[in-house]
DNA sequence: TTGAAAGCGCTAACAC
DNA sequence: GTGTTAGCGCTTTCAA
């Protein structure tokens, strides 16, 4: 592979004057330039990035750490950080960390020094962990606020709102939040939006969990659900009074609202399972409408996150802080959720 | 940031000295590797991975690149690679490319120099094109088989015949392949499979599109299956036979095969939406057993393809090159599929 | 406008 | 076992 050193020898100049001719255009005669880009081009000349970025010490590269790359949830984000990063001419790494906090730091420590920035989306770290890499490199959370680091995030309070009221209107009075990892900040966050915002329209709501946020979590909810002796069951009855599970559950809570999307319809498949029906005997809502949201049985109602817009705006503000802009505010960027109802959600049967 | 310059200077060793201690244990005396270990972790010291590439021209990372990352046949894909990669200490870079034949060379000419290897996932490129590449750095094909570049790939063959088993079993006796995109050689392997083993079977075997491998073109493809003038169409009958454009379809064919599960549930959705009933009307059989197959109405017959061990095997192979083995044969390595029957196929009605 | 030369931080060949 | 030294290929002063 031929080097600048090689292509100055043939044009007779120095190294420099080829490094200057292709890289700082101007800084160079235009005759000596073009027969530099004549005699490179020939030869087949391709700069070293690596050469470039030792000196420099930047790679424009950037990471997106995703929980679970399984998880449709992300391939919109992942999209829309993928078009801002090469938009700009940066390159993409992304990194599936499987759920494993452990995982997410071994990632951070190994790309410390090869990477220009953080995107962290949905991280599983804890906020110190997260603000000591944020110290070292720029960075940016999606889906997560994490003091003095700035953050995207889908508008999480306006969104629970508008899923409550929904289910208000429908005329529901109990609802369940179906928990998803302890360790993630939007379920946190979720929940406690939910919490305030049933207590302003008079609901009873609770929660259960944590489950996984999979498919799989949401049949062990749907089985929690209807247990009898659920610890996180609230509103219960004389054990004598009903007379099967599915009877009872219905009573504790004739609505569930599920951390994200894979949770919900695991649900829905485990309370069908059990023979309940979706939406007479229990309404479920989602969160995120991912793909295959809208193909379930029934289509599933969900809280529509602006996930690629997360991803581009996320990826665009880390850039800008790459490029050394201060951050404008330290206040999260929050984006508006929009809940979409399909058909998983329904009045709930008489004498719930 | 400490060098090793900063650590030989506080050691009063050489810098080579260090360097050795930090990454040739055992080529120092315990003792000063021993002092030059707890100085570097008191300074904090962080090897600069840019530095150490330079020299070498390794860097230790390798590129995934994806047709469609939105398309969750990837996630498994994606998941066996990383995992293959981070357990031999490699860096995966992920690219999508987003169906885009010019994004793709893009992307390699860019990252040409600065990865390892390159793993192609169902490549949309062509083949004089892969190998230009191929012959400049490692390279292995998934889901795609190019002359003199090694790949992995699922049995498409055993697939498709037990898929057209199927069908003629249930009493299929005319399937149509709804195409994806031509540049994809997955599908041209596919239909050619299923022509073939159609033959044998007696069946009647056509095939319509090209479609996007999307849940939309599914609905494309319904809307010309249905569609009495399409030119696509085979097995017709006289034009004024058949009162209704559904009951024309369902005579056109009982069966359709889908180049991939999207473009299957796509089409059943389009089939129902134009009034069709699967699996009575029509049956419908995917590719891949991504996540939502299952739980789509009705729940999808489809050809699981070893998504994970195509992505595990494709980065093990190519480590091992880049690791200078010598591919063991230019053969592909193929890996089983499998054909899971659901609730999208059934015996045809009468008449068909 | 161009050339000379000094790094960027590490590895490895060679010498002691 | 350890030190010396010469790069890896580029960018970037500093002079001319």
């Amino acid at each position: 592979m031929p080097t600048i050193y090689d292509v100055a020898r043939e044009c007779g100049v120095a190294p420099s004057t080829v490094s200057r001719a292709l890289s700082q255009p101007g800084r160079v005669s235009a005759t000596t330039s073009e027969r530099i880009h004549e005699v490179a081009a020939r030869m087949g000349y391709q700069p070293n990035p690596l050469a470039k970025y030792l000196p420099t010490g930047r790679t424009e590269t950037i990471v997106l750490i995703v929980s679970d790359i399984a998880n449709p949830v992300y391939s919109p984000m992942i999209r829309g950080a993928e078009e801002a990063a090469s938009r700009a001419g940066y390159t993409l790494v992304l990194s599936d960390i499987e759920e494993s906090p452990e995982r997410e730091r071994d990632v951070m420590e190994k790309l410390l020094r090869t990477v220009d920035g953080f995107a962290l989306a949905t991280s599983r770290l804890s906020d110190a962990a997260i603000r000591t890499i944020a110290r070292q490199r720029p960075m940016v959370t999606m889906n997560r606020v994490t003091q003095q680091v700035p953050s995207v995030v889908p508008d999480n309070d306006q969104g629970m709102r508008a899923a409550a009221t929904h289910l208000a209107d429908l005329g529901h009075s109990r609802v369940t939040y179906i928990s998803g990892p302890a360790t993630s900040w939007a379920n946190v966050v979720r929940w406690r939006a939910l919490r305030s915002v049933g207590e302003q329209l008079g609901m009873k709501v609770r929660r259960i969990g944590p489950y996984a946020p999979t498919v799989a979590g949401g049949w062990a909810a749907a089985a929690d659900l209807v247990k009898p002796d659920s610890k996180a069951r609230s509103g219960n009855r004389g054990a004598g009074e009903a007379a099967s599970a599915p009877v009872r559950t219905a009573a504790a809570t004739s609505a569930v609202i599920g951390y994200n999307d894979l949770l919900a319809i695991g649900a829905m498949q485990g309370l069908s399972d059990l023979g309940l029906s979706v939406p007479a005997d229990v309404s479920v809502v989602g969160c995120d409408n991912i793909l295959g949201s809208d193909w379930c049985t029934p289509p599933l109602t969900t809280l529509a996150s602006p996930l690629r817009e997360l991803g581009a705006t996320g990826v665009r503000n880390l850039l800008a802080m790459i490029k050394g802009a201060q951050p404008r505010s330290r206040r999260p960027v929050v984006l508006p959720s929009q809940l979409i109802v399909r058909e998983s959600t329904a009045a709930p049967a008489k004498g719930n």
